[in-house]
DNA sequence: TGCCCGATTAACT
DNA sequence: GTTAATCGGGCAA
């Protein structure tokens, strides 16, 4: 399966939030040329009360008010980091959170990041992904149509669902987790169809 | 300043 | 099922 691979650009993540999210299910992402097919995302829009944006810009969540088209990384619990592609117009600041993806290229060196052999472990998850793609702080405001980030659009059409976010305490009920339709690389299990 | 909590994970019982 | 690891933001005082 090595279709011609279109890149995503700019203009794809000057969308609502709601449009980028389902439209990355499938998508591959690389880092340094490692990573697989994006197979869970989730949306963060700035009027939700349960974005890093909501209550307003800080050192931390700078990235989220630049342009789109941009990474917005953060410390998750103090020791993991998470990835999010930023959306919208600039000031926006919306996001969305990469969850998990398949993994298809560099399984050595995902293996070797994360301490295990085992596919399925390898990035299903916010923090696990960036330690198999080594995404860190130094990540945080880059170009992702520049290295080191390589992004294109799916090959194939995908069966997609929703379902509502995980880890988060406020806004709970509102449906912006997407998935690629029963993958066996989610992080968890969608109720219907994952 | 001090305290609590969080877009998580792995290793427990 | 529970809990430790670990740190910046947000809010009360």
């Amino acid at each position: 399966m090595h279709a011609a691979r279109e890149k995503l650009t700019q203009a794809f993540f000057d969308r609502s939030v709601h449009e980028v999210a389902p439209d990355l299910i499938g998508a591959t992402l690389l880092v340094r040329g490692v990573g697989g097919v994006i197979v869970e995302v989730e949306a963060y829009h700035h009027t939700d009360p349960a974005a890093h944006s909501h209550r307003g810009r800080t050192d931390r969540n700078a990235a989220m008010f630049g342009p789109p088209g941009y990474a917005y990384v953060y410390r998750s619990y103090g020791l993991h980091w998470c990835l999010n592609f930023v959306c919208e117009g600039e000031g926006s600041a919306s996001a969305v959170l990469i969850r998990a993806l398949q993994p298809v290229t560099g399984l050595a060196a995902m293996g070797r990041r994360r301490g295990t052999s085992v596919e399925r472990l390898l990035c299903s998850g916010p923090g696990r992904l960036c330690q198999a793609l080594a995404v860190t702080q130094a990540h945080n405001g880059l170009r992702l149509d520049r290295a080191p980030f390589a992004l294109y659009v799916r090959a194939e059409a995908v069966e997609i669902v929703a379902g509502p976010r995980i880890g988060i305490s406020k806004a709970v009920e509102r449906p912006w987790r997407y998935g690629l339709a029963g993958s066996p690389f989610l992080s968890r299990p969608f109720k219907n169809g994952g």
